[in-house]
RNA sequence: GGGCGCGUAGCUCAGUGGUAGAGCACACCCUUCACACGGGUGGGGUCGCAAGUUCAAUCCUUGCCGCGCCCA
């Protein structure tokens, strides 16, 4: 055993721990016989630093794992980083603007080895601090999504989705980010309230049109348009207007003259045109609005006949018909031109204040542009059908259940995913143009995209042919095999084109959204491609896809065992699935449901069988902590305050289900006095020659006390293990917490004072290894520390033997001291309350003791002397005038106190005892006096009552006797 | 507009169809030989409001009020 400093500092210690056991190979040891367990930890950024939401994530992860290493589990749990492409991308570029240097100064693969030197260097910020918290991940198997063998595994869900035909290249509006010139997902746009503006316009009719002279708008020669965007008008191409409106009926077919451009567009019908709303004719702009879009494409406009007036960075180009002035406009200035040029024109019709629902993207936090370009999408909605079943079957679980019900609405709703990203920092479509073959030959089919500065790129049509392959070899014998032997196929970064002898291909030069690469996160880090399940092919796996994945967490169970027979190491076969995912319910869409979705199509099974979804640690005072309001709380900050250990426990037992965690300093505060309270009781052992214990199982025990703190300890590891297994970690931090302070330490330490025996050493000794073990999960740090402190040992606790929950036959004994307790309090608050000083000692004369609590008295007469201050017990009847009397179960305890009691406050006392002891026996026995209640109650509920009321009658009998005596 | 959640002691939160709990804070007492980051004792709540179901509602149902989040 080691001296332990009276007080507890975490500082020195965890690192110290931290190292041994990653150094020892402790966060995942060979077992290779054992059920796997697996997580996987949700990738945090690789740009990124330890929030207080990864702390709350990645200790429940790390409880679980640590809590199912004690049970013997060979767990894993499986840790990286994702390369977050915009993010990373972003970090590098800004550092190059600092150094007056811009991402085009550098070619493509130079900047991307850029990217990397940065990785390298300040890649692990995160790693480092996880290992502060404590987390037990496996960092010998350490990821990264751009890893090569990772790179391998998204490159060939891509191939295979294309051959699978559940990935195709689409020209449609996509939502893209003018501030970060790249097209981003649905989900990546938030969408907020803004005040803005609803302008009318008149748009005059064309050729001398009017409207029905004897319609309700009475013979007008202009249709009026209202919208929040002016600036679109631009590249108006028709007015809608819907067929049963009567107004218009007379003039569909015909066309306005567009103001400004002087632009003819027709007047068509279209559903979309709300009689009800406005004017009730809409301006259509399908190159700039998703719902004109519809509009457009059911007007038989073609995606690539539609006008598009801006430019990547969301400023004015020429679509035909511009004013030379509004082009290079940015479209907020274009939108202030647009409007005083039409009030110029006197076809400002009016205005209107307008709540607006604007689209910013999540990460520049610049308005959304609607816009027509060729993009990447996953067939989502087929995807989904699988992860909805599997939710529907229990295949897997989400915890709180909740949840299932938002899973089913987004899964059932769901959008094509755009998967491609105009980055240079990410995984490469493989996916690689050539020219046409077309009736006359072959040919190339390229795009101008105009710039407002008057230039042009060009980008490869989706008319021209395209390769998706592995790599680029395979990509070449397919163009090969299809242009024919007669030509040479050579990768080429210009364009795709053909000469007389040999044909360029070009690869896509966009890469994949980083959520596209973590969606494969379940199984690409266990080696997926080369290692693969046990059962699934490829071609099982469609089959499995075609049969909407319908499989039960009994088959995966079964399949993982089978396979660890006969495939020892193959890490895919063993761990897939995983057993729990744990994840904040913030990346449920982005992450979750996108696993659940590759997980099926390319594993044939579910990633993981249960789905935990916590939510988010808010500041004090609930408002979400954010950078930009500067509330956040530093999780490394508190760990230097109170330690690891305290931070843990905090986001442990606050964390209740469909619940966010309010940050409570204070409450961090506790659990480190709770440590520090740990701490002082092992010194408390120690001084008293108690130490490690010898065996998991509990020694033989003889006295009272000694078996009833094993009956505790039984109780608290059934508790942790019922909470546990339901994903309660509050109710666990609870049970431990509460054993450890009110009973191990309160009590039990306090009832073994003074009369400290062999068994009671073993008993002690052996209770405090359980409560090692038990709160190691939660606070790993001082339990490892007090484990060595205490003994030498076998092995280090986070690889001990969790308790065992055998229950002890202990009925007597547990009565006994929970008696003992009851009857030390009752004589504490007689003390208190009578003023008695604290020091004094006093004697009792027991009235109506049964021969049991004679006995009991007689074995407990230490422990009485010490906590209740009570000398000597006699029995029989005393001259109750001059003292206090104290009631417990049938005896009475009268206490002399000649010359020290107020009998004021005696009879005060009693009568307020007496009073509430009758307050329930009423009440009680108003209750069985009802006739409903006796007939229709449960029985038990009705024993019960009775039960009670005969108690509480006696007591307040006993009670009133005593005020009577004192007179 | 649709969906979800929350409203319990001064604060932060558990909880249950049958007499309301914890931590912190508060009051009083205690340098008792592990611990003042401690020990002891105590005060404090018509469980948001209203109706309904029930022998019995803080808990179930409905409505309302207030707060938060997600989606359109």
């Amino acid at each position: 055993m080691t001296d332990l400093p009276k007080t507890f500092d975490p500082a020195t210690i965890e690192s110290r721990w931290y190292a041994h056991w990653e150094e020892n190979g402790l966060f995942r040891p060979e077992r290779p016989d054992a059920q796997p367990f697996t997580i996987v930890n949700p990738p945090p950024n690789v740009t990124g630093s330890l929030h207080i939401g990864h702390a709350l994530d990645n200790t429940l992860q790390d409880i679980m794992i640590r809590y199912e290493r004690l049970r013997g589990k060979d767990a894993l749990w499986v840790v990286g980083t994702d390369h977050a492409g915009i993010a990373t991308q972003m970090v590098v570029e800004r550092q190059m603007n600092a150094r007056g240097e811009k991402r085009t100064d550098y070619t493509r693969d130079q900047f991307v080895e850029k990217v990397w030197d940065w990785k390298r260097e300040s890649g692990g910020t995160i790693t480092g601090q996880l290992r502060r918290l404590g987390c037990s991940m496996d960092w010998s198997r350490e990821q990264f999504t751009m890893d090569p063998h990772f790179s391998k595994a998204v490159t060939k869900v891509f191939v295979d989705l294309y051959n699978r035909g559940l990935l195709y290249r689409d020209k449609r509006l996509v939502n893209w980010d003018p501030g970060l010139k790249t097209a981003i997902s649905d989900l990546e746009v938030e969408t907020r309230e803004v005040n803005g503006k609803f302008w009318h316009f008149r748009y005059p009719l064309a050729d001398g049109v009017t409207l029905d002279a004897n319609g309700d708008l009475g013979g007008r020669d202009h249709i009026v348009v209202a919208t929040t965007r002016p600036e679109t008008m631009l590249a108006d191409m028709a007015v809608a207007v819907n067929a049963a409106d009567p107004r218009y009926a007379s003039v569909v077919g015909k066309h306005v003259k567009l103001p400004i451009t002087g632009r003819l567009i027709p007047i068509i019908t279209d559903d979309h045109a709300d009689p009800e709303l406005g004017s009730g004719a809409v301006k259509i702009t399908p190159g700039h609005d998703f719902n004109d879009f519809e509009v457009g494409k059911r007007a038989g406009i073609k995606a690539g006949d539609m006008l598009n007036m801006l430019d990547a960075d969301a400023k004015v180009v020429q679509c035909g018909d511009i004013p030379e002035e509004y082009l290079g406009l940015d479209r907020f200035d274009a939108r202030k031109a647009v409007v005083a040029e039409m009030e110029r024109l006197g076809l400002l019709d009016r205005i209107e204040d307008r709540v607006i629902q604007t689209p910013y993207g999540d990460r520049s936090g610049v308005v959304i542009e609607p816009w027509l370009t060729d993009q990447w999408y996953v067939d989502a909605a087929t995807l989904a059908k699988p992860a909805i079943e599997a939710v529907k079957t229990g295949a897997i679980e989400i915890v709180p259940k909740t949840w299932e019900k938002t899973w089913f609405n987004w899964m059932e709703n769901i959008q094509p995913w755009c998967v491609s990203r105009q980055l240079w920092w990410g995984h490469r479509i493989p996916a690689w143009f050539g020219p046409a073959k077309t009736e006359n030959g072959i040919a190339t089919f390229m795009e101008q995209q105009f710039h407002a500065d008057g230039s042009f790129t060009e980008t490869s049509s989706s008319k021209n042919e395209t390769f998706v392959a592995l790599t680029d070899a395979d990509a070449i014998s397919a163009a090969q095999a299809f242009y024919g032997q007669q030509f040479k196929i050579e990768i080429d970064d210009r364009f795709p084109r053909a000469s007389s002898s040999t044909i360029y291909i070009v690869r896509d030069p966009d890469v994949l959204d980083t959520w596209f690469s973590s969606a494969l996160w379940p199984f690409a880090t266990l080696g997926w491609p080369t290692e693969t399940p046990f059962v699934p092919s490829e071609v099982e796996g469609q089959a499995a896809r075609a049969a909407q994945g319908v499989s039960t967490s009994l088959d995966t169970n079964g399949k993982g065992i089978d396979a660890a027979e006969g495939e020892r190491g193959n890490l895919v076969a063993r761990h897939y699935p995983n057993d729990l995912l744990i994840s904040g319910f913030d990346i449920l869409f982005f992450w979750d449901a996108r696993m659940a979705m590759m997980g099926q199509e390319f594993m044939g099974d579910v990633p993981w069988k249960r789905l935990y979804l916590h939510g988010l640690v808010r500041a004090a005072d609930g408002s979400k902590m954010s950078k930009s309001k500067g509330n956040t709380v530093d999780p490394l900050g508190l760990i230097d305050a109170y330690g690891a250990d305290a931070l843990r426990f905090f986001m442990s037992a606050m964390e209740s289900q469909g619940r966010d965690i309010k940050m409570d300093e204070k409450r961090v505060e506790g659990y480190r006095n709770f440590a520090t309270k740990l701490w002082n009781a092992a010194r408390f052992l120690q001084s008293n020659g108690i130490g490690a214990s010898q065996s998991v199982t509990a020694p033989t025990a003889t006295l009272p006390v000694n078996t009833w703190v094993i009956g505790e300890v039984v109780d608290t590891v059934q508790a942790i293990d019922k909470a546990l297994a339901d994903l309660r970690f509050d109710a666990a931090a609870n049970a431990i917490y509460h054993f450890v302070w009110d009973q191990y330490c309160d009590w039990y330490i306090e009832l073994t004072k003074g009369q400290i025996d062999e068994e009671t050493r073993a008993v002690a000794g052996w209770a405090f290894d359980q409560i090692l073990v038990m709160l190691h999960p939660f606070m790993p740090f001082i339990t490892e520390e007090l484990w060595h402190a205490m003994g030498a040992r076998e092995s280090d606790l986070i690889v001990a033997q969790w308790p065992q929950s055998v229950v002890a036959d202990d009925g007597e004994a547990r009565a006994e001291i929970d008696w003992l307790i009851r009857l030390v309090q009752s004589v504490r608050t007689a003390r208190t309350e009578l003023n008695v000083p604290p020091g004094a000692k006093m004697k009792a004369i027991v009235r109506d003791a049964s021969d049991a609590t004679r006995a009991r008295l007689d074995r407990q007469h230490a422990s009485l002397a010490r906590l209740a201050r009570i000398e000597a017990v006699t029995f029989g009847d005393a001259d109750e005038a001059g003292a206090a009397q104290v009631v417990v179960d049938e005896a009475t305890y009268i206490l002399p106190l000649e010359g020290v009691i107020d009998l004021a406050a005696e009879k005060a006392r009693l009568t307020k005892a007496m009073d509430a002891a009758a307050k329930e026996r009423d009440a009680l026995a108003g209750r069985l006096s009802n006739a409903s209640f006796v007939e229709r109650a449960k029985p038990e509920a009705v024993e019960k009552a009775r039960a009670d009321h005969a108690e509480k009658a006696a007591e307040a009998e006993r009670l009133a006797a005593a005020l009577a005596r004192l007179g």
